[in-house]
DNA sequence: TCATCAAATGATACGTTGTATCATTGGTAA
DNA sequence: TTACCAATGATACAACGTATCATTTGATGA
C-alpha cells in the first residue's frame, strides 16, 4: 500500500467514524490533494481527475466536494490563494496544532506547519485590544519557497 | 478642510514627491477608500465612483489605479478578501510599522493595527526554519468585529 | 425483494472577478 | 506645433463561484 493509498484509508476510518462517506469521487478530489505539493484550485481539480481518472465533475460537484473535505477536517482552505491543501495530518491520532501555512507566492507550494503556541496569544491578544474576535487562528503567510529564490 | 481632504492632500504631495501624479479619477477611488470603515473591491469602487461622482469607470482602469496606489504606498490591499483599505498612515511623517490587518468576516469592516515586533519575529523564525523566505510580513486575520459578534 | 427516502451528483445557466488587447485622450516638453 | 509618454476607455474574454432544478445512488425498513 502506498503512501497515497494509507492516507486514503485513514481518511475513510476517519469518515465512518463522522457517520459519513468518502465516496469515490470524494477520493479522487482527495487523492489530487494529497498527490500534489502544491495548492490546488477548485478547476485544476477538475482537471486533474479529468485527465488522471477520466472523470469528468462538473465545478459545483468539486466545490460540494471540497466543502464536505473541509468539515471531515481532511484538507485546508487557503483564503490567501483560493486554493485547497491536503491537511498533513490525516494519518496522526494525536490532536492538532493550529495550522500555519506557508505559501509561496510564485509557485503555489505549501508548507503546513504548526504555529507557536504563544506566537498565537500575543496575536490574539492584539486583536482582543482592538475590540475585535480572532475567528479562525488560522494564519497564511506570503513566501518564497527554496526553488523560487532568487539566486 | 475636511479630513478626507486633508488626506487626500497629504496623498497628492507623496506623489509629487515620488514624481508620479494623483489624477482626478485617482482622487476618487482614493476618496472611496479613505471615506469607508471597511474594505472595498474593485467592483464596489466603480458603483462608488458612479454615485458619487456619477464617474462611469471601466473595470480595467479601477483596477490599475488601485495598483498605482499600492505602489504609492497609499492603499493596501488584502488578499483574505481580494479587497482594498485606504493605509491609516496616509497623514503621518513618521515611518510605519508592519502592517496587520484585522478583518471581519461578516461585514468586511478592517482594522489597521501594528503588530508587536517579537511576534514578527517569531513568525519570520518559523518560516526561516521551514526553510521558506517571508515575502511578506503583512498578517491578515479572520476576525469578527464587535457589532458582528454574536450576542 | 421492493418501495422509499435522503444523500450525492449532474446539468444548465448565470453572476462576479479579473485580465488581455488595442484604441483614444491628455498633458508636457522640445 | 509636434512628438511623446502617461493615463484612460472599450471590447472581449477567461477564470471563478453559485443558484436551481433534475437525476442517480445507496441505505433502510416493510
Amino acid at each position: 500500500m502506498n503512501n497515497t493509498e494509507t492516507v486514503i484509508h485513514h481518511a475513510e476510518q476517519q469518515c465512518i467514524a463522522n457517520g459519513a462517506r468518502l465516496t469515490q469521487k470524494r477520493k479522487q478530489i482527495l487523492t489530487g490533494l494529497i498527490e500534489s505539493d502544491k495548492a490546488l484550485s477548485a478547476y485544476e481539480l477538475m482537471d486533474f481527475c479529468k485527465q488522471r481518472f477520466g472523470e469528468n465533475l462538473p465545478a459545483m460537484s468539486v466545490y460540494r466536494i471540497l466543502e464536505f473535505l473541509e468539515e471531515q477536517r481532511l484538507v485546508h482552505k487557503l483564503n490567501l490563494a483560493n486554493k485547497y491543501v491536503a491537511c498533513i495530518h490525516i494519518s496522526c491520532d494525536h490532536a492538532h496544532a493550529v495550522p500555519q501555512f506557508l505559501i509561496c507566492r510564485s509557485c503555489s507550494k505549501v508548507k503546513e506547519v504548526s504555529i507557536n503556541q504563544s506566537t498565537i496569544s500575543d496575536l490574539s491578544e492584539t486583536v482582543k485590544n482592538a475590540g475585535y474576535d480572532l475567528y479562525s487562528p488560522q494564519v497564511e503567510l506570503n513566501c518564497l519557497c527554496e526553488s523560487c529564490l532568487p539566486a
